[in-house]
DNA sequence: GTGGTCTAGACCACG
DNA sequence: GTGGTCTAGACCACT
């Protein structure tokens, strides 16, 4: 469910917050629900526990989670906002590729024909 | 023509030689036409020559340039192959983000929607 | 009456002792009046009793409850006194925070102006 | 210029991240002035690099730095609109407060005076 | 030299 | 037990 990938060139930091947005998107984790603590995450993911704490520092700006000082680290529920934040930015990636794309002669016929032939999982 | 976004998080090395690359797909340079030197380009961009050195290094790693001792540095002419590489490239970057994409409940057909709403330049 | 809000960074403990305090100064409690026990108050709230016992230290130590062993809590009778506590507390906030204000230019024109805008409750 | 209170609860990376944002606001920074490294910062002032780090890290986030791998930290340049949003903390800061003050009898005019008579900087 | 990430280990306030 | 801050020291990519 959450696994690290050591030769990804994306910090840790940044693969668990990632991670854990797209759950929390998907639906996975509901509102007010806990996640692991620090450490216990730290120790299940053998990693160091402040990189545990940067990924849910980074999560708490994104206002995906609330932390209580002495109980733990629970999800905050905005989640439509959230997605609807997370699409706009997908259709910028989208754009700004097919922009560059288009640059260099491909046709948006092309790039559609590439999306559409790939398999719906 | 060959600008740098310093507050971009993408190395300037990097910008340079893709900027080049771009160029040279486009058609902006043609084989064997010669290119600035690294003092003067670096002269030009208010860079440091090692940086302008790394990016022709980059870019000649990529086959697409080629350097002659005490002459300068030149476009080689394999373009289309270059070319074909480019575009299997941008198909993995778009595949990549429809999938992701799709992780959130983005359908396909949205996606393809986007691009053909788009503005043909 | 006695809520608490979890996301708030300010403690617990803080929370309930500064609720008290305002409804004691408010007059909703009254002079000698008995406060719920730690178990009760602990049950109501869904919260460890060692925080209540927390808030009830610190507000024995703010002069507004007393302890009687055996008995109970009840609250003192110094209304006045801690009045104008309080009172000099927030004229010590509204100063310091004026004060920053004008380091940025806000004068104090236009302080006065918000709050005289202000709808009062 | 930039100094800090150890006896202070507020972090030492809050601490020098709000100075900068004020010196900044207050125009003593510049559009892409270069700030101090986070090493000689560190030097500087006798603390740990992390905790400039730290500091700097909240400020880009807040975008009132920008970071270039490499090269240094500089000031991005939407002040204007810095100011607004922090003039708007202050009077929502000033109205909570004044809110509370009149829950324990406090009235607006009182809260005035006060401001009246503090001496103009 | 620069900033960015990560580890190891400590202390604190809070529950 | 929990999260938050800080230190010390390491390695990396980039200039």
């Amino acid at each position: 469910m959450l696994y690290i990938d050591f030769r990804n060139s994306k910090p840790i930091y940044e693969q668990i917050a990632d991670r854990i947005e797209e759950m929390t998107i998907q639906g996975i984790y509901k509102t007010d629900e806990q996640l692991p603590s620090i450490r216990q995450l730290a120790m299940e993911l053998s990693i160091n526990p402040n990189t545990i704490q940067k990924a849910y520092s980074e999560l708490e700006n994104r206002n995906i989670i609330y932390s209580v000082k002495g109980r733990g680290i629970f999800i905050s529920g905005n989640h439509e906002e959230l997605k609807n934040k997370k699409i706009l930015e997908f259709k910028n990636q989208v754009l700004s590729i097919t922009k560059s794309a288009q640059n260099l002669g491909i046709t948006k016929k092309q790039i559609i024909s590439w999306i559409e032939e790939e398999k719906e999982d």
